[in-house]
Order: C-alpha cells, then sequence, then structure tokens
DNA sequence: AGACGACAAATTTTT
DNA sequence: TTTGTCGTCT
C-alpha cells in the first residue's frame, strides 16, 4: 500500500485516453502496458489471454460499458479481474493511473497488486489507484480535505478512540453511559455512515431512538468533535468524499477525467454508502443532467439507492467482480441488492456468469449447490466442474456427543492425513463462532499438533503497540487530544483524572489542543506542585521530540520516545508473565517501521492496515472463522458445529429472520465451496453454551443437503465418528420444531437410541460414548480431568502421546512435534512461563515439568512451554 | 492507585 | 462458565 505522502500521478489531464489506439509514448522509459505489449506476441491473441475459458475471456475483453461478473466460488475471480487490467493496460486502453480498482481488504488489494505484476512483468508501482475503498478514500481526502473541513494532515481514528470520544460526549451531554454505552452509539453511528447519512439526513425514529432522543444531536456533536480533532473515522473516509464530490462538481469532473475504467471486487459486500460513491464516480461528465450533481440529502423514507436515478448513457467503464451467494456481511452494511440490481442501475449492462469451477470436486460442488438452492432472490449460477473421478469422496457427515469429542475426532482425522503425507497448511477447521475454536486449540496442544488461528486480535490492536502509537501521534500531530490523553498518564505520572480534567477545560476555553493547554498550565499557579511538575515534563518532552521530527530518522526518534518517556521502562519493571512479550512487540514494531519512510507514512499505514503478517512457513492446520475464511481454499476442511442455534446462529435467526436465515445458508455455502478435495461436517448432540449444557439438534442444513453427494460416517471409521444407521432414514426422534431431520435420531442424546444400530459400529460408538460422558460429568463426580490453560499436561488420556513444543508468535499459538529427547531443563533451573510467569523446577519426568510457580502455584508443564528465566 | 467483589454479557469483522 | 467492566474500599 502506497503511504502517505501521496504518489504523485505522473499522468495528467492531457495525456487522455484514445480508446483502442496505440498507447502514447511513455515519458519515462518501460511503462507497464509497453512491457506488456512487447509481452504480445504478434498477431495471436495475447499470451495473458491463454488458458482462459470463453467467459472469462469474455469478462476480459468486455472492457467497454457495464459489466457484472457473477463469478460461482472457485470460478477464477481474480484470474478476470488481474487479466482484465492487464489486457486493458496492454492494448492501450488506459494508463495505470487511469483505473480505478477497489477491493474490501488489503490483502486482495496485494494480492492484485501482485498477480498483475505477474502478468505484465513488472511490479506494479503505477497503479496509484488500486486499493481498498478506505485507502482509496484517504487518498481523495487527503487532497481535498479543506473542502471537508479538515487539514490533509487530519488523523484516523481506530474504533478504540472513537469509544472513548463517545463516551465523553454522553457524559458531558449529561446522560448516563451505563444506560446507553458508547460501544452501542458507535455500532449505530458506523451504521449510518454506512449507509451515507450525516446528522442532518438520519430518520427521525433512529435518532430518537438512542440517548433519551438525543441521537441526533450527540452524532452531530460527534463531527463537530472529529472536526475539531482534525480527525476522521473510518466510516468518513467514504463520507466525506461522497459530500465534497456532490458539493464540487468541478472536484467531481477532475475524477470523472481521470477514471477511465472502474473495477470492484466482490461486489456483494458493498454498502450504501460504498455503492453511492461508485455511482458518484461512474457517472461520466456528459451525463451530468441525469443525475443532479448537487444532489445531497436522501428523502425520508425513500431508500438510498432510489435517490440516484440510473445513468443510461454516457457510462464509464464500470466492471463488478462479485458472487451474490457469497455475501455474508449484511450485519454490517453490505447490501446485496446491491448487486442484484445493478443491470437495474446500469442499463445494458452485460452480465457474464462464470461457472466452471476449478476448485473442488463434483461431490462438494454438488452439495453445495443443492444447499444454496433453497434461498431465494438469487441471481442464480450452476456451478460446474470438470473433476469427475469416481475415487472422489463424498461429503462426510459426522456425529460426535459433545464439542470435546467432536474435537478429538477431527484431530484424529487430521492425524491420519498427516501419516498420508498430507501437509497441514492444507488443512482448515471453519467454524461459525470464535469460541468453538478454543476446544480444538486445546486438543492441538496435547495432540502437539501445529496450528494457526486466523484472524485473533491482531498485532496493532494490543495494548502496548497502541500506547506506543498513541505516543507517535501526539509527536507527528500534536494536536491529536485522544492520543494525547491515552498515554499522559501512561507511565503514572501521578496525573490522576482530575489533573487531566483540568488540562482538558483548559483546552476547551483556550480552544488549543490538550498538549499546548498542558504546557501553559504547566506556566500557570492553577495547578498543585506535583502534577504541575509531571506535566511540564510531558510537555518539554513532546516539544523536544517534535523537534527531532525532520532530522533524526524515523526508527531512531522512536526508539526514543520510547525510552525517554519511561514507556519501556514501565514494562521492563512490570512482573507481570507477559511483559516480556510486550517488550518483545515493541521491539517488533520498531522493526516494521523500517520498511516505511517516514513517522507519517508509518502511521498511515497502521491506520488502515491493521494486519500483520502471519508466518508463512510453518506447516500447519488453519483454525478460523467461516467469515475470515471466504476467498481462502484447502483441500480438506472441517465444519464443525452444525446444530441449531449455533449455526445457523440463533441470533441471525431471531434478529434477521428468514433474510438473516439466508445469510446463514449462504455463510455455510462459502463453507462448503472452501474444500477443494475433502470436506467434513460435524454436529454433537450436547454443547456447552455460556456454562450450560444444552441438548442440541442437528442443523437445518445438514438436511438440505443432496443424499447423492452426501456420506454418513459410519461407526469405526477412521475419523472416530459415529455410526448413524442408514442415510435417510427418518427414525422419530426428539420433537424438532423444524420438522424430523433425517439426523434426530443419532443427536439426540442417550436414551432415545433406537434398538435398529445393533451393528458392531454402532456399539462401539456407544461404548465411546459412555467413555466421553463419564469424561464430561467427571468434574461434577470427582472423577477429575486437568485442564487449565494452554501448555499444561492433560493428565488425563493423550498424556502419553509424545511431547510438545510450543511458543507464540504474535496472536499464532503453535505448537509443535517434537522427538522423546530429554528435557532440557533439570530440577532447579529458573523458568518463565507464558501464562504463569516465572517458577523453579520442582521435578522433571521427561518433557513433562513441575514447576512451582511465583504466582500460580504448582503446575505440571509440558517443557516446550517454559524457556529459561 | 491498586485490589477486590458484584454484575452483565457473551456472532460474525474490515477499514 | 468465562470475561470484562465498574464501583468501592483500603
Amino acid at each position: 500500500m502506497s503511504g502517505f505522502p501521496d504518489d504523485i500521478p505522473f499522468f495528467d489531464e492531457d495525456d487522455a485516453p484514445r480508446p483502442n489506439s496505440q498507447p502514447a509514448p511513455r515519458p519515462a522509459g518501460g511503462g507497464i502496458a509497453a512491457r506488456a505489449m512487447a509481452a504480445r506476441g504478434g498477431n495471436r491473441a495475447p499470451d495473458y489471454l491463454a488458458g482462459l475459458n470463453p467467459e472469462q475471456r469474455l469478462a476480459v475483453e468486455t472492457t467497454e460499458g457495464p459489466v457484472l461478473v457473477l463469478a460461482g466460488a472457485g470460478t477464477g475471480k481474480t484470474r478476470v479481474l488481474t487479466t482484465r487490467i492487464a489486457h486493458i493496460l496492454a492494448t492501450g486502453r488506459a494508463y495505470p493511473s487511469q483505473i480505478l480498482a477497489v477491493t474490501f481488504t488489503n490483502k486482495a488489494a496485494r494480492e492484485m497488486k501482485h498477480r498483475i505484476g505477474v502478468l505484465v512483468g513488472e511490479a506494479v508501482e503505477g497503479m496509484p489507484w488500486l486499493g481498498t475503498f478506505h485507502s482509496i478514500g484517504v487518498k481523495l481526502l487527503r487532497r481535498h480535505a479543506e473542502l471537508a473541513g479538515l487539514r490533509s494532515d487530519f488523523t484516523i481514528l481506530d474504533t478504540d478512540d472513537v469509544i472513548r470520544l463517545i463516551k465523553q460526549l454522553i457524559q458531558a451531554e449529561g446522560l448516563d453511559d451505563k444506560r446507553w454505552p458508547a460501544r452501542q452509539f458507535a455500532q449505530i453511528i458506523d451504521g449510518w455512515k454506512n449507509k451515507g447519512l450525516g446528522p442532518s439526513e438520519i430518520p427521525e425514529g433512529d435518532a430518537r431512538a438512542f440517548a433519551n432522543g438525543k441521537g441526533r444531536e450527540l452524532y452531530k456533536a460527534y463531527q463537530d468533535r472529529l472536526t475539531t480533532l482534525n480527525a476522521c473515522d473510518f466510516g468518513d473516509l467514504l463520507c466525506h468524499p461522497i459530500r465534497i464530490f456532490r458539493a464540487h462538481p468541478d472536484v467531481l469532473k477532475e475524477y470523472h477525467r481521470k477514471f477511465k475504467y472502474i473495477l470492484v471486487d466482490e461486489y456483494q459486500d458493498t454498502n450504501t454508502a460504498q455503492y453511492m460513491w461508485l455511482r458518484l464516480l461512474a457517472q461520466r461528465p456528459e451525463a451530468r443532467g441525469h443525475v443532479p450533481a448537487g444532489q445531497t440529502a436522501v428523502a425520508e423514507g425513500q431508500s438510498p439507492q432510489a435517490a440516484v436515478r440510473p445513468v443510461s448513457e454516457n457510462q464509464v467503464n464500470i466492471c463488478c467482480v462479485g458472487d451474490d451467494d457469497q455475501s455474508i456481511y449484511g450485519w454490517r452494511g453490505a447490501e446485496v441488492d446491491n448487486i442484484l440490481r445493478f443491470d437495474k442501475d446500469f442499463p445494458g449492462a452485460t452480465v457474464i456468469r462464470l461457472e466452471r469451477n476449478y476448485r473442488s470436486t463434483a461431490h462438494i460442488l454438488g452439495a453445495a449447490s443443492h444447499l444454496i438452492a433453497h434461498n431465494e432472490g438469487r441471481l442464480g449460477k450452476t456451478l460446474f466442474t470438470e473433476k469427475a473421478d469416481p475415487d472422489d469422496a463424498k461429503v462426510m457427515v459426522h456425529a460426535a456427543w459433545d464439542s470435546e469429542e467432536e474435537a478429538r475426532a477431527v484431530g484424529e482425522e487430521i492425524e491420519a492425513l498427516q501419516s498420508r503425507r498430507h501437509n497441514l497448511n492444507d488443512m482448515a477447521i471453519l467454524v461459525r463462532a470464535s469460541f468453538q475454536m478454543r476446544e480444538f486449540e486445546d486438543r492441538f496442544v496435547t495432540l502437539g499438533l501445529n496450528y494457526r488461528v486466523i484472524g485473533g486480535p491482531r498485532f496493532y490492536e494490543r495494548q502496548e503497540i497502541r500506547d506506543a502509537m498513541a505516543y507517535f501521534r501526539v509527536v507527528a500531530q500534536g494536536a491529536d487530544d485522544l492520543a494525547f490523553e491515552r498515554i499522559v498518564n501512561v507511565p503514572k505520572r501521578g496525573l490522576g483524572e482530575a489533573a487531566i480534567r483540568q488540562v482538558h477545560d483548559t483546552a476547551r476555553a483556550m480552544r488549543v489542543p490538550m498538549l499546548e493547554a498542558a504546557g501553559k498550565l504547566a506556566e500557570s499557579d492553577e495547578m498543585k506542585p506535583k502534577p504541575r511538575a509531571a506535566l511540564r515534563e510531558v510537555a518539554a518532552n513532546f516539544a523536544r521530540w517534535q523537534g527531532l521530527i525532520d532530522t533524526t530518522p524515523h526508527t531512531e526518534l522512536a526508539e526514543i520516545i520510547l525510552e525517554e518517556s519511561g514507556y519501556t521502562e514501565m514494562w521492563k519493571n512490570d512482573k507481570s508473565a507477559d511483559a516480556p512479550t510486550r517488550l518483545e512487540n515493541l521491539k517488533e514494531l520498531i522493526r516494521s517501521m523500517e520498511e516505511y519512510e517516514s513517522l507519517r507514512g508509518f502511521l498511515e499505514h497502521v491506520a488502515l492496515v491493521m494486519d500483520a503478517e502471519q508466518n508463512e512457513n510453518l506447516d500447519a492446520v488453519s483454525i478460523m472463522t467461516l467469515h475470515s475464511a471466504k476467498g481462502l481454499e484447502f483441500d480438506t476442511v472441517f465444519l464443525p458445529g452444525w446444530e441449531e442455534g449455533l449455526f445457523p446462529h440463533q441470533r441471525a435467526l431471531d434478529e434477521g429472520g428468514r433474510s438473516g436465515l439466508e445469510e446463514e445458508r449462504r455463510l455455510a455455502y462459502v463453507g462448503l465451496t472452501r474444500a477443494k478435495k475433502n470436506l467434513h461436517l460435524w454436529f454433537t448432540s450436547n454443547r456447552r453454551i455460556h456454562g450450560l449444557w444444552q441438548s442440541t439438534i442437528p442443523s437445518r442444513f445438514l438436511d438440505e443437503l443432496p443424499e447423492a453427494h452426501v456420506e454418513v460416517a459410519e461407526a469405526g471409521s477412521s475419523y472416530g465418528g459415529y455410526g448413524m444407521g442408514g442415510f435417510g432414514e427418518r427414525q422419530a426422534g426428539r420433537q424438532n420444531p423444524y420438522g424430523a431431520s433425517r439426523f434426530d435420531n443419532v443427536g439426540s442424546g442417550a436414551g432415545s437410541f433406537s434398538n435398529t444400530y445393533a451393528t458392531p459400529g454402532w456399539q462401539r460408538a456407544q461404548q465411546n460414548r459412555t467413555e466421553a460422558t463419564d469424561r464430561n460429568w467427571g468434574s461434577r463426580s470427582g472423577h477429575s480431568v486437568e485442564r487449565i490453560g494452554y501448555g499444561e499436561v492433560d493428565s488425563g488420556y493423550g498424556a502419553g502421546r509424545g511431547s510438545v513444543k510450543g511458543r507464540t508468535i504474535e496472536g499464532e499459538l503453535v505448537a509443535k512435534s517434537v522427538s522423546d529427547s530429554p528435557s532440557p531443563f533439570k530440577v532447579g533451573d529458573r523458568v518463565f512461563h507464558q501464562k504463569f510467569g516465572n517458577g523453579n523446577i520442582a521435578a522433571v519426568e521427561g518433557n513433562k515439568l513441575t514447576i512451582d510457580f511465583d504466582k500460580a502455584g504448582q503446575k505440571r508443564v509440558l517443557d516446550g512451554f517454559v524457556t529459561t528465566a
């Protein structure tokens, strides 16, 4: 992602495109287009088109006019997008800087840049307008900040800052901040911004619903405060440009001239604001008359879309790629309707369906297609594949007694695959809700199976990172009051609530930033000596650091700041178990700054790119939510927890009704279509939810799978799954409110088993079930199974399975198998454990250590989880 | 300022 | 059941 300061476009208005003509000679040699041209062989179809199927090729070559590419899962969507861009460049239709290409995630943007680079033969430095909606929004807003009442060095607040700010405002209004939680209001505001609504545009009902009817005032106050702070939130990155475009037709016109081609990835995920943004940019200057340029407010009761009338002529060349069946972000404002309505928004649009799937077996596709067919209002696609190997495995459905057994059986299957030389990297466990992950993590730690959790707490969200960033922000932008407040008393400087309030009030009264107010207060007599001295030091420190900003390399400056402020010192003195990790993280932060030119550039990067790269070299099973799995693929996929209430999730049903259910079904579809070869679905008959054991009913989605492509795992199969009798048998099980399920008789727990199941496998299953029951109720009956935290020896089964070595790397816990070599530790050694802190080794048995921890008491731990203190 | 107990809340998540 | 937040007490 290109950082701030902005890269200056190397083209200007006069090198306007000559559609279908040769590209003009480039100012500097060896541009992308030139190279692509060179790579093109004679009169044959260019190389980059080779290997595309007819539909893909059509999608690439239909460059003019509006195009909607309905790209089913695994049909080569990214390939089409990137090839299309390469094609536009290679045929001289536009310069790189004349193509606007938007994605949702940084990852997708990165991937596209990379792949275009590969196609075209060089790094894509010349595509300044390829990025996420937000990063492009920032770029626009930096250029025209003054039109939104901001300066171009505005800061971007993240969710945490926003919540703190809102909380202040709620308190300032004299409202009870418990009755009206700031977090909730932040989400409400976000929802409004997703719809592109400013304070004056929100529906009256919405405005009244919060804060004793003060919703609108509060929203207004929030926006005013942002302006004062010279800051904006994520939503503003879209909303401000929309308002600027509407209020300043000349500015909009500039971009109309600029962007000859617009490409949008994952169009089904666009929200209303993004839609409006795109529509504004997609209006050609000639078509101005059709849509009033000054149009702003959306009339009440009228859908925002309806306010923007379709433009029928002089359409820009917009190409949206997406899949309505994979729309899973409705809950955060995405409007599936945007994609469903595309050909009405853009009359005469070419709609191209990509239905040839290159990813999955026929069984997997068959199952997924049959399931998704239960949704209404689809644009409709029928995926097909030519991979039809009779040896392909059917989709397997497994039953387990509870989540522990589910995790155990999945673990066994993974080990079985591993022994058949499958890579762990090719396997994934996709869960509906993150609490489900824990059971798998616990199990894999005891098995010594490498795994990787994707999508956990992110690097930049950690406390120490955010604190350090706050210091940098104040140095880079002295007016950043939120950052100032965050760290003014971190480390503790004796500046309590009262002192901070005083600084705050002074700042308000003098209409200056808090840092400045602090400096003034330190010079006056209005404060008690102690806080006054502390403030003086803080102010002097920041003044000094700010003075260094242009003369000192930014990584060096960062180190100076953390050192002189006493921040690193604070963690060095901290005796808690995770303090060393935090210091390590701070070092990592400094290291990562090296890649950026300046402190500013770095801050911008962090604001927009909240992810940190994962360790890809390690062979590990991936564990993640279904949501974060979108766009990925794995040879083998495990989908646990297919039970009513969990999947579909009860809350989605309660709050979303039928459309909620349909979104859950799309989520199921996304899950199924992640698998290339093997797909295992699981449901349990009992699950602990919020500490209570609940007996559960198999998901209705299981009943929506086609029998022809699905096989119920028999007892005694290698996965340790439990027998369930013949597929399609309907035994009247427990009352199932959704009608009899063919899984009822398996999932309903002990006591309701039919004697139909007299097979040996079934009996074995029953025996296992009894064991599982013993284990589960063990804690009640005194039958103990010790399991505390990770890394601790499970003193029950599995202890003899070999040793485990693990460590934590930036949010990914990595458990590593190791041979049964003797432990490197001996009795009396001083060691450190991530969770329990420091302690002395009391006993060593192979690789299992008994340690007397200073704080946590005596624990048994595997040696891989401790380091020499 | 820090420790402790009471209390509510516990999908999905990018930027 | 667990987690985090808030208020109160020392």
